[in-house]
DNA sequence: AGGAGTTTGTGAACGGGAGAACAAAACGGC
DNA sequence: GCCGTTTTGTTCTCCCGTTCACAAACTCCT
């Protein structure tokens, strides 16, 4: 988030920032920013403040974003579509190399330029291109083979579209994202408005 | 997330289930499940478990979810495309009414059954239905024109996928998934395990 | 050179979530 | 009817992230 507001100042001209300044534009408490920063290093100076591009470059080192990372997409549905063709990935330093699906009447289909391929290429693909990363679009159900097959083939970090639980062995991470849970969470609050207003009754 | 575990186990044809069991579910610790449920109040049997049927109404009645939310989509790129066209939110009790773009050469295309219509019939879609939840799929530099017009039009919660820090005036409530931070934590453990082995230098 | 004004970096206090542990309650067998 | 077993509901404790507050350090102006 931080590195992803530096680029937005860098962008508007800004060349030095000050932490109150940085941390409103991530959304964030000043302290907090400045207590995370200290954990990569001191680079900022007192009085002020922070180099834009200098800070841009340590923490785009630290979190590993300087050179390119290879991920393969499992699940061309409606989801993965999107996902293939999602601009922010390519921008943030990832390169998709791969889109899998296992209903073969998808594997004539070219999406973002890659053609769709069966998911029994997995393997030599992450052997090929030395993948680490891979994304799950599939339906629930087919999640959790999804993973052990990436799993087995090497991949070491999964990031799962699918509302399911996976369990994987230790030393490979996994992040979920459940668009509807977000939803759900806001319509939670939308009827506690209503309920505290008056405005709707519940049973 | 406990909503989503009792779905799972009543289509499993379980009729009750302990704390234990949900829990696993859920993929949480069971202290901490029974905690949770215990702030919705005592639905539980002591010495038996919970009944699967009866806990899911009653969590679905807490968080809102018995009755159908209307929902608008605004920005019908690649990210909307698929928002508009993804099942879970239709079965999690969310209904698109409406699709948006600003782009008028957009605004002949029918997406998922819907005719993407023009940003400014903002107003009277949200009238008209009553929409109190709209998501923003458009560029980030949109966002924040896009949300002050979401607000002003009477919607209090708002679901932003655009990489951006969204201010709205008090009441409103914004939550954000940025896909591409998520791939970002999984490069940065990535990056940690690599140096960690040796596997990897890093200058 | 020195002091006033800023801004960082960090130690201390606060708050809240997570897990362990246990009392209360329900069921089943005798 | 009573006791052992099971499982919930809740309390207590611990730990971690967040925020406050302040000393250290840097710049600018006189």
């Amino acid at each position: 988030m931080y590195l992803r507001a530096l680029i937005g100042l860098a962008e508007d001209g800004t060349t030095t920032c000050s932490s109150e300044e940085l941390a409103a534009s991530a959304g964030v408490n000043s302290a907090k920013l400045r207590k995370d920063l200290s954990y990569l290093g001191s680079y900022g100076t007192r009085g002020v403040g922070y180099d834009v591009e200098y800070l841009r470059y340590q923490i785009a080192r630290e979190i590993g974003v300087t050179h390119d990372w290879p991920v393969v997409i499992v699940g061309i549905g409606n989801l993965g579509h999107a996902l293939a063709n999602y601009s922010g990935f390519r921008s943030r330093g990832f390169r998709v190399v791969a889109l899998l699906d296992a209903d073969p009447s998808r594997h004539d289909e070219v999406v973002a330029g890659l053609d769709v391929r069966s998911f029994e290429d997995l393997e030599s693909i992450v052997t090929e291109h030395d993948v680490s990363i891979g994304v799950i679009a599939t339906p629930a159900v087919a999640s959790q083979s999804v993973a052990d097959r990436m799993v087995a083939a090497g991949i070491t970090s999964i990031l799962n579209f699918a509302p399911s639980v996976l369990s994987v062995p230790d030393g490979v991470d996994v992040r979920k994202v459940d668009l509807s849970i977000e939803l759900q969470i806001l319509a939670y609050h939308e009827q506690r408005k209503s309920v505290a207003t008056g405005t709707e009754g519940v049973s």
